[in-house]
DNA sequence: CCTTTTTCGGAACAGGTTGTTTAGTTATGA
DNA sequence: TCATAACTAAACAACCTGTTCCGAAAAAGG
């Protein structure tokens, strides 16, 4: 489910034109949002030959996965924070994000693609899901109300970065956060609740 | 913010090549997929010229958008449903979906493009939050954290609505609006609780 | 050091899409 | 009936994608 196990290639040239074409990718993104950026353009700001392009990646969204990859491992760790508390990892995404805002911008924004927000989407639900599984007794087979469940909770956290990244609401990630978590969590621990009060 | 007040035109040429092309992306949309369909395809389909697709649209997104505002029509009517309990749309909404289940699937699923969901989002958003502020106090200026929460329900509903479309969740439309309002209900209570208890 | 293998570059290519413009034809409503 | 508005067909420039070819350059290895 994500893609080639990234590995570095020994060969210096192959390993320059990679990199030079995922900066060539952030940049572009930052002037155009994702979805106007073209081949062509990454290839001319890489300065890579077109041939060259095609060599390494099929499309200019496997360049994408190959740069988001990385932000995956974001919402894992960060142990420290690794309390009790459901979805702990909301607040430092909306900071991360905050500090990020140009590129928050441009990959969630209006102009920027469904191939983003589709693999966050992917990527936070797998993160969610883990997290409530982990909160209800082990032998019980998940029910097809806690996939529902992730679903509306992911769902709601996208669309709320979403727009915040837009710019079209203004609040800092600590009001966001606070949003967020008085409209899902009652609804969320009700459903944890009832799941674990009736085991099948 | 809904485009043109659409005004049936008084020449029977015009409606039936609106029509036409209408249509003729509705079909498309079910062999294809939105995203797929081209404008060529569209005037191929619709039997119309070229010039003369261009005279009536600029996009295809723009046909799309025609056809999408009778369905919004769906979401605000059904007097007859307009009960006290919040959100009422919604079963007759995953109902509906249910009958138009190939053209929900082509529209929300993951060959649909972001336009449409984009939209939808935008019509659901705009129902969503006339709900909420009719459930507070008149005088109220509305909160930014009622801006929230419209963001944060619509997102959920939406994402359920795209991955049962995609037929990635098994559930009948009972089911899903249960699950839904699970999920989102006790939060959101809690927040129009809280803001009838502190008007400022 | 010299040879072999791999990668790179440039350019050209076919195929597809969009949106505009031309000029000639046809249907409509008054 | 008749002027007008809407339609058609065709050609057009501009752009994008993905492939292919071959000579040049860089790496790997004996």
């Amino acid at each position: 489910m994500s893609g080639t196990p990234r590995r570095e290639s020994s060969d210096r040239r192959v390993r320059r034109t990679r990199r030079a074409i995922r900066q060539a990718l952030v940049d572009l993104i930052l002037t155009k949002g994702y979805e106007a950026v073209t081949v062509t353009d990454l290839i001319n700001r890489a300065d890579v030959g077109r041939s060259t392009f095609y060599a390494h990646f099929t499309d200019k969204e496997e360049v994408l996965f190959s740069s988001l990859d990385e932000l995956s491992d974001l919402l894992r760790l960060d142990p420290a924070s690794r309390s009790d508390r459901l979805l702990s990892f909301t607040l430092p995404m909306f900071e991360h994000l905050h500090e990020q805002r140009r590129l928050a911008r441009a990959l969630l924004g209006r102009r920027g693609g469904t191939a983003v927000v589709a693999r966050g989407e992917q990527i936070m639900a797998a993160v969610v899901r883990d997290e409530l599984l982990a909160a209800l007794p082990e032998g019980n087979s998940p029910p097809a109300s806690l996939d529902m469940a992730v679903i509306c909770v992911t769902g709601a956290f996208m669309a709320l970065l979403r727009k915040w990244a837009d710019g079209e609401l203004l609040a800092t990630p600590a009001e966001m956060d606070a949003a967020f978590r008085a409209v899902v969590l009652p609804g969320l621990e009700a459903v944890l609740a009832e799941q674990r009060g009736r085991p099948m």
